[in-house]
DNA sequence: TGTACATCAGTGAACGCGCGTTCACTGATGTAC
DNA sequence: TGTACATCAGTGAACGCGCGTTCACTGATGTAC
């Protein structure tokens, strides 16, 4: 039963897709590759067409769902190439619907204790990951220093894996709401609408 | 080859220890009853004389690995039972020591993404041990509100997990060091060695 | 205190199961003439 | 353009393996008298 060259390809697009969602759902050991077959529909034997082993699909699965979540909330850039506001940033990364969905989600809070008992390769991607995640968050923060945009990454990546570990619905929303709260203080508190007002003129 | 009801209670605490121990370091899918009985030199035939189950005992180790580590650097309580200042917290946790032994350290970074998927027990053992982390930043930090309170909650988990995840040795310490840097400066700022000092007298 | 017996902590083999990977096979697709 | 053959995407069963759990067994410990 072969298939067109268009076909074949369009298989592996679609096996490394739903690796990416199953993944960031289930964590790296919830998924196997039966599982992702059967996403698309195929069975087992036909993955090692596509795939040297279960490993490259999980480094492949990696970046894809990094690219994907950057082009989402965490790029930070709107459609006509401007920098989003710190704000917007914020309230998508630390919201409900984030926290909700981490199939579609960033894929750092999903699988971030996990990532240290992983082969090289995939840390390697997760690793860019980070660093591309720490991008957005400098075009998003220009008056910021350096110590302030590792602290919100590691407070926006912990909010996000708490909020979904912790079990009492209260302090799963607090995770998000206060941490947003904090940080849209600290990093919007100047206010300079037009220019900063003198202090006393 | 019964042992005595002590040395029965003994092998009960090892297997508990052990587990917590493993777990943090590998992941709890990384070890199985085999690793854990083995840890303390008996075979897995012997493990369902204390645990019903392997989720069982998933669950006491995660409450055996949090009352360990807040008996650490989480508690900030010194031995005469004073808070310990923000900067003792922020220096223990967010170092390279802590970083580099996951198997002694605190449970949350060890373990944060993985718990979505566990059972509600352990959900449960896991978001108490939040509260109690949290509770300890809070008599470390008096003068701070609740909203700073919970984005360093989520900082403090948040880079150390990352930073154990991440490849590049000089993010690996900057996710660590410029966090600390960060906190240090925003929650001791004021600097009132006996009393703040008025603006011009 | 001493003896007889029940208890039960720990052993090690066995179980069913799901996993990653391999393989002979099939038949549509791609290619050479 | 048409035909003959090689290629190879996908199938489905099989493999070896490690896992969680069960079980018949053992012999030292605990208890009843």
């Amino acid at each position: 039963m072969r298939r067109s060259r268009e076909d074949a390809a369009e298989t592996r697009r679609a096996a490394v897709e739903a690796a990416a969602r199953l993944y960031r759902a289930r964590g790296l050991e919830g998924v196997s590759i039966g599982d992702v077959m059967a996403e698309v529909g195929m069975t087992v034997g036909g993955f090692y067409r596509h795939f040297e082993s279960r490993e490259a699909l999980v480094a492949e699965a990696c970046a894809r769902a990094f690219a994907e979540s950057s082009q989402g909330h965490a790029a930070a850039v709107d459609a006509r190439g401007r920098a989003q506001p710190i704000e917007v940033l914020l309230a998508r990364y630390l919201s409900a619907a984030h926290r909700d969905a981490p199939a579609a989600g960033c894929p750092l809070p999903a699988l971030v204790s996990e990532l240290s008992h992983q082969a090289p390769p995939v840390r390697r991607t997760f690793t860019e990951g980070v660093r591309d995640m720490l991008h957005g968050i400098e075009r998003a923060t220009p008056g910021a220093g350096a110590e302030a945009r590792l602290a919100l990454l590691a407070s926006l990546v912990g909010a996000v894996a708490l909020a979904r570990a912790v079990d009492d619905p209260a302090l799963r929303d607090r995770l998000l709401s206060d941490t947003r709260g904090y940080w849209k203080r600290r990093l919007t508190k100047p206010r300079r609408r037009r220019r900063p007002a003198k202090r006393s003129a």
